[in-house]
DNA sequence: TGAACATATGAATAACTGTTCATATGTTAA
DNA sequence: TTAACATATGAACAGTTATTCATATGTTCA
């Protein structure tokens, strides 16, 4: 696959990899590796406010790393996408040499 | 592998995927997928100041991602790593569902 | 040595981004 | 309806970053 994608495209790519190159990000998708979770569980597992993890949730759900299940007054969080775990594996991969 | 690595690594983690967060430099990445090329030719592969390629080569050199070789009065630029293509594949694959 | 070329570097600027604080929305149970 | 809780949103601020311009370094050839 040597064809250099549309401009639009590598835009695109740019943005998705933008997504995952923030801490705050990771750590949460980190956190939803072993299954959904809510926003406060999230929070208290990163010992951040509320709101930040909310900021950081809506990001991820705009790009379709996560998807949401509301239950009662909580919201709950989930991996959207197989691709996410093999991406930071990748990268993982990368940055353990 | 659900174990959360270290903050040091999350941190690393976050600045490899910061490094492919930007679309010169998926440009200037997918550039080299089909060999080496010199800074001038990237430059102008691309319609963009050698200024600005160099400057980016080196965010790519220092983040391992691209070696060089000197021949001459040029320099030539090439891929470090076989985790590159990978991990840019991976992230096509989620932007093209 | 000097001129011409290729690349690198530093400073400056404009644009972008993550976090915080304050406030709003939405849900449940009384 | 109200109070209490969970989450979302908007504005503001500080810190970061990509590009440009000007200049420096390094290489080749005469």
């Amino acid at each position: 696959m040597n064809n250099i994608p549309e401009l639009e495209i590598l835009f695109e790519l740019a943005d998705v990899f933008k997504v995952f190159g923030d801490s705050t990000r990771l750590r949460i998708l980190y956190t939803l590796f072993d299954g959904e979770r809510s926003v406060g569980e999230i929070a208290e597992a990163l010992g951040m406010e509320h709101s930040t993890i909310s900021h950081q949730l809506r990001v991820l759900r705009t790009n379709k790393l996560v998807k949401i299940r509301r239950d009662g007054k909580q919201i709950y969080y989930s991996l959207d996408d197989d691709h996410v775990k093999k991406i930071i594996e990748m990268g993982l991969d990368h940055v353990l040499e």
